[in-house]
RNA sequence: GCGAGGGUGGCGGAACUGGCAGACGCGCCAGACUUAGGAUCUGGUGGGCAACCAUGGGGGUUCGAUUCCCCCCUCUCGCACCA
């Protein structure tokens, strides 16, 4: 009789279902057990998930199951990060409004994760697009005004041309738009920011605090962060009012400074720069300007530098040294002001070479004496101080905080901690966005909409261009409103916020998601919070994980929770990659465009390229949708939890496809042609009859096979190294011989296999868990524990080698003495011929394990 | 330049605190069952005829090193004039 084939379609499509129905993954709102909130980067509602999705959403959905299994209160929410610029972008292109594109995705894309079986309570899914959420926005947002933490303020800032709008330091990567890669143009706008400086400091130190996350990603926000400890000072421009201050790291080296540098775009530039040299510095300024564009990131430029006319004096010392505009020196760090000392700054040290600038060392190298005329480069290390008056004889160490205090005396200066990071530019220039709730009246100034009067809803009639200006300036309706304040005309706010805001709090409304006095209700943030496992990619690093939780931080302070971090553990998953293939003539080539190693249009070789992250530009994408049409959503979940371990890059590959569906395959073949066995079969009892040869090894291999998966997954995340135990425990099933003599041992290990293997096949899991005579679906049942009875074994293998080379082996009973295993090793025909003749000078034993002899 | 993480069979990857290197899967080879099989099952598969040699290369510590220490090569990622 022919067995039955496994059907992923059928098996798939009716556990769906049946999930649905019965209400499987609803959090148990005061359910038993601890809680535990899982949680993945919720997507952007492109149009389709893609499989960087379908890898970081199958791994959520492993922990999650398997934690549901472990009797653990589980949150598994998701939802649609779904603002931003595609959608106005498909809208300009084919005429959808923005708001029908999104929802058509959203439905689409969460068809898909149906289809995939994820574990979601979606009665708990949110939108950003949505008023009922975006509301929130803007209370938080007006609660951020009233506490000063955010705040409009002209500025220098970065414009992507492609985007046509503003972007955040974050959201610029060397020098380009960190979505579309255009080169990033500086311009000089009134714009809304929220001040995370104000957080610097305690977002720094709680990167010391979060042993669940990668240090890599904490590396790159106190990187970001950019905390240093100096002092400032303040120089009094000789003849003028104007005084100069400075950060510097290197207090000690006050004295040694023979010059001022400012920065080009430095406001007292121009205002200190003497009537005959004014044309220059404003030439040389000007120059700067256009050459700052693609500047950052293109490493370090040649130093120039304009002198201004105007001298400083050294609060000091009293020396006057003259003023500089050096191009090295950036705006945006600091005060755009540096005094300059050259024997012990590389980039002071090039900067006066070039213009003959004098160099004065004031640090000596222990054992040396350094000579500024014949110096190479600035001596940057420790060292004793000289020609520092007082100071001198000092380590510079003890001069920082000597002369620190001394600028403090002579109230020119005082001890400062500097960071590198900026406050959060926040103003968009696009429609598809939550409109900033503030509107601008002619007599009373900037007005906050009162909170009773939001949402500020985003209008949908609306001509959507592409030209750059904000689109809804021109939404008359929208534009005009009436002052809050005084009732007369007045005009509304028409950027909208960075979409990244929505995404900085998303995981806090989940908690509850209908709450409607406040944007999430505190006792419930409080059940659930913080986030025990968050997942995502490393692509965030300093964007949406430092966002969020600054977040966190500002609505605590806010009193609308008590935590301080949002996600307590993180796991950055890699990309997913594919091989490329190219062609000379027409470039990247998808994989039906090659035949027989050949572009099908011209004939010519179609290259193997790189593995590369798979994009659609490169044609290396797999469709998720076919892949589960072909193959089903458990043969794909499985092979991407099974390629490679989730935080390292997962090579995709067709032929790994093939083999776990085969795996599934061997599985389901395992049970159906076993079906009269396993029905006939009793369940194990433990204490039952003795167990002895194979059927002992298959229920000794079962018992380890479940304490490997189950430390796989909750200590390690090695989810490839799970299955491939269970791999191993399959194998060991099809050679099991006595599975007719005790089908107990046989049907226990058959309800393991399929116990464990659920979290990452759930489908055909449920299916072979019916089968087997289970009333209750495995989604219910408890996770298996091993028996440590099963797990002693009571003998020991003992490896034995000779001069560190593996020369023979040995079974002893575990708790042999070392007496005992010596005489048994000795005793051994192999180790007696590599030992024959020879004298033993030193036994090792390690207990249980290995036996090495040295001998000679 | 600075910082972090990698380099293990033909390929993806195992080896948790030093203890049988290459689990598991792919690919490949052979056999069985078949009209047939790209299905399935079984066996084999790092190199070398062997002694032996093999975890990027070279040193070291150790009875024993993929694992610890030092030097070097290489790849990936992040930062990059941050005063």
């Amino acid at each position: 009789m022919a067995t039955e084939r496994y059907d992923h379609n059928a098996i798939e499509g009716r556990w769906q279902e049946t999930w649905e129905r019965d209400g499987a993954f609803r959090t148990k709102k005061d359910g038993a057990g601890d809680k535990y909130y899982v949680l993945e980067m919720f997507p952007y509602p492109s149009g389709k998930i893609h499989m960087g999705h379908v890898r970081n959403y199958s791994i959520g959905d492993v922990v999650a199951r398997f934690l549901m299994m472990r009797g653990r209160n589980v949150l598994h929410p998701m939802g649609w990060d779904s603002f931003g610029l595609p959608a106005e972008n498909a809208a300009i292109q084919h005429g959808t409004h923005p708001s029908v594109w999104t929802r058509e995705n959203i439905a689409n894309m969460k068809t898909q994760l149906g289809r995939m079986g994820f574990s979601y309570d979606w009665p708990r899914e949110v939108a950003t697009y949505k008023p009922d959420y975006y509301r929130w926005n803007q209370w938080i947002f007006l609660k951020l005004l009233e506490k000063g933490l955010a705040y409009k303020r002209r500025s220098h800032v970065n414009w992507c041309p492609g985007c046509a709008t503003v972007l955040a330091n974050e959201q610029v990567e060397d020098g380009q738009c960190w979505r579309c890669s255009s080169a990033v143009e500086e311009k000089e706008l009134e714009q809304w920011f929220l001040r995370i400086t104000a957080y610097a400091g305690e977002l720094l130190d709680f990167t010391y605090k979060l042993p669940g996350w990668p240090e890599r990603v904490l590396i790159m926000q106190r990187n970001w962060i950019g905390k240093s400890a100096g002092a400032e000072a303040v120089f009094k421009v000789a003849d003028s009012s104007a005084e100069i201050r400075i950060f510097t790291t290197r207090p000690d080296t006050l004295h040694g400074m023979t010059f001022m540098s400012l920065a080009a775009a430095h406001p007292l530039t121009s205002k200190i720069t003497t009537a005959e040299r004014r044309a220059e510095v404003e030439a040389f300024a000007a120059r700067v300007k256009a050459e700052a564009k693609p500047g950052r990131g293109a490493g370090e430029i040649k130093k120039e530098g304009v002198f201004t006319g105007a001298y400083c004096v050294n609060p000091l010392t009293g020396d006057k040294v003259p003023v500089y505009a050096a191009n090295f020196v950036l705006m945006g760090y600091g005060t755009g002001a540096v005094m300059a000392v050259p024997a012990h700054d590389q980039r002071d040290f090039e900067f006066a070479k070039v213009y003959g600038l004098p160099v004065k060392v004031v640090i000596n190298p222990p054992d040396a004496t350094l000579d500024p005329a014949s110096m190479q480069e600035a001596y940057v290390e420790d060292g004793v101080m000289v020609n520092s008056g007082r100071f001198n004889g000092m380590k510079n160490t003890e001069a920082m905080t000597a002369i620190t205090a001394a600028l403090a005396e002579a109230g020119a200066g005082r001890e400062t901690v500097n960071y590198k990071l900026r406050d959060w530019g926040i103003s968009r220039q696009r429609y598809w966005g939550c409109p900033i709730p503030v509107v601008y009246c002619g007599t009373c100034g900037t007005v906050p909409v009162p909170y009773e009067e939001l949402p500020v809803v985003l209008p949908e009639d609306i001509k959507l261009t592409g030209k750059g200006a904000s689109p809804l300036a021109e939404a008359e309706g929208f534009v005009n409103a009436k002052c809050p304040k005084c009732g007369k005309a007045a005009r509304r706010e028409t950027d909208t916020m960075d979409t990244f805001v929505d995404s900085s709090w998303y995981f806090l409304r989940y908690c509850s998601p209908k709450a409607e006095t406040l944007p999430f209700d505190r006792s419930d943030a409080e059940r659930w919070m913080p986030v025990d496992q968050y997942i995502g990619g490393i692509e965030h690093a300093v964007l949406h994980l430092l966002y969020a939780r600054f977040f966190t931080k500002a609505l605590r302070d806010l009193g609308l929770h008590g935590f301080d971090e949002p996600f307590k553990n993180l796991l950055t998953q890699g990309m997913v990659c594919k091989e490329t293939r190219k062609c000379h003539a027409h470039g990247f080539l998808y994989p039906e465009e090659v035949r027989d190693g050949k572009c099908v249009q011209c004939g010519t070789e179609a290259k193997a390229g790189p593995v590369e992250k798979m994009s659609k530009s490169k044609k290396n994408v797999v469709d998720p949708d076919v892949l589960i049409d072909e193959y089903g959503a458990d043969t794909t979940r499985l092979f991407s939890l099974f390629a490679a371990p989730p935080e390292k890059d997962l090579d995709w590959s067709e032929d790994g496809v093939e083999g776990a569906y085969r795996f599934i395959g061997r599985v389901w073949r395992l049970v159906l042609e076993n079906m009269d066995t396993l029905n006939a079969a009793e369940p194990y009892a433990v204490g039952g009859a003795t167990l002895e040869g194979s059927a002992l090894d298959v229920h000794r291999a079962t018992h380890r096979t479940i304490k490997k998966v189950t430390q796989d997954i909750e200590e390690r995340f090695h989810f490839n190294t799970a299955i491939s135990a269970i791999m191993e425990l399959v194998n060991a099933l099809y050679q099991f011989n006595e599975k007719d003599a005790r089908p107990d041992v046989f049907k226990e290990a058959v309800e393991a296999v399929v116990l464990l293997l659920s979290p990452f096949a759930p489908h055909v899991s449920e299916e072979l868990w019916q089968r087997l005579g289970n009333a209750e679906p495995v989604y219910k049942t408890a996770w298996p524990r091993p028996d440590p009875d099963a797990l002693v074994a009571d003998e020991a293998t003992i490896v034995i080698q000779i001069n560190g080379k593996v020369r023979s082996k040995v079974t002893v009973p575990v708790d042999a003495a070392e007496e005992f295993v010596k005489d048994a090793v000795i005793k051994d025909e192999k180790t007696a011929e590599w030992t024959k003749g020879k004298t033993l000078r030193k036994f090792v034993y390690v207990p249980g394990k290995i036996v090495n002899m040295v001998v000679g």
